[in-house]
DNA sequence: AAAAGCCCCTGGATGC
DNA sequence: TGCATCCAGGGGCTTT
């Protein structure tokens, strides 16, 4: 489910909350992605200083180590006093004395694990190959062009692998490509340097606008608040196979690229 | 080093 | 109504 900007918002909407709330108590359900790395009661008395957001994945910074929370498919988080008891689908409380951290993972390819600090081993592991930070100063141009050159595959999968540059995900990736009029199955290293200067400009403005309208609601995201999002209004391919382009009006195209849908328009977007 | 496939898991939509 | 099949906002790991 969610991408940058659906992590950000779920981010922007309990941080504030959260931050300088002391654990009570905590309990994981049935297993995520990765285990914990602690029993979750041994939790219990440290602060949560703030929420930080590293590519997809939330930062929650204790006063002793951090937690590392990831929504995987279909993860969202919720932040309240006073919860119902867990549903079935509720797979990790983190109990404080502002509010209890609920995240709810249906398919469970999300994650809590929590980490004595970055240079932990088990940080290391998650974040040590991310990329740069697409809403960041890091994301300099002559960087990314830099990059991508030395890439030989489809520009849409490299974007989505997240080693040049985080946080753009399977709707997101289509969107940028569509906005910067680039076919998605062009190789990265074929783009000239205008094309790349308008797909760079063009990841930042997608993501941006996306954090702006709350992120994209396609099935089930919700930030903390139980609030949706709207970006998948402004849609310009994603989703829309078969549709009209909202430019040019050809059909819009579904294929496969690594087991993953794309969608483009065949006369906006050239090779 | 980089690319391509394979999984992890559950639920909703679709088709017969 | 029942059952099979396909698809879904991710990404680490293994194999080429």
């Amino acid at each position: 489910m969610p991408e940058l900007p659906e992590v950000e918002v779920t981010r922007l909407s309990f941080a504030d909350a959260i931050a300088g709330g002391t654990v009570l108590s905590a309990r994981m359900g049935k297993p995520l992605r990765w285990p914990l790395g602690l029993e979750p009661m041994a939790l219990t008395g440290k602060t949560v200083l703030r929420v930080r957001r590293r590519g997809k994945y939330l930062l929650l910074d204790m006063s002793e180590g951090l937690l590392l929370v990831h929504l995987g498919m279909s993860g969202s988080v919720i932040f309240n006093k006073n919860l119902p008891s867990p549903g079935v689908h509720d797979h990790f409380d983190l109990v404080t004395d502002l509010g209890t951290l609920r995240l709810n993972d249906p398919r469970r390819f999300g994650a809590v694990v929590y980490a004595s600090g970055e240079s932990d081993p088990v940080a290391r592991k998650l974040l040590g190959h991310l990329g740069v930070e697409p809403l960041g100063r890091e994301f300099d141009f002559k960087v990314f062009h830099e990059a991508l050159a030395k890439r030989k595959a489809p520009i849409k999968q490299v974007l989505l692998a997240g080693d040049v540059v985080v946080g753009v995900g399977n709707i997101y990736a289509s969107e940028a490509l569509f906005l910067a009029g680039i076919r998605p199955t062009t190789k990265a290293n074929r783009l000239s340097r205008p094309r790349l200067m308008r797909l760079h400009k063009a990841i930042f403005d997608v993501l941006s606008r996306a954090v702006e309208k709350g992120g994209s609601t396609l099935r089930d995201f919700s930030n903390a608040q139980g609030e949706s999002g709207y970006f998948q209004l402004e849609a310009n391919v994603y989703g829309r196979s078969g549709h009209a382009c909202r430019i040019c009006a050809s059909t819009i195209k579904a294929i496969r690229q690594g087991q993953r849908s794309t969608f483009f328009c065949p006369l906006c977007q050239k090779p």
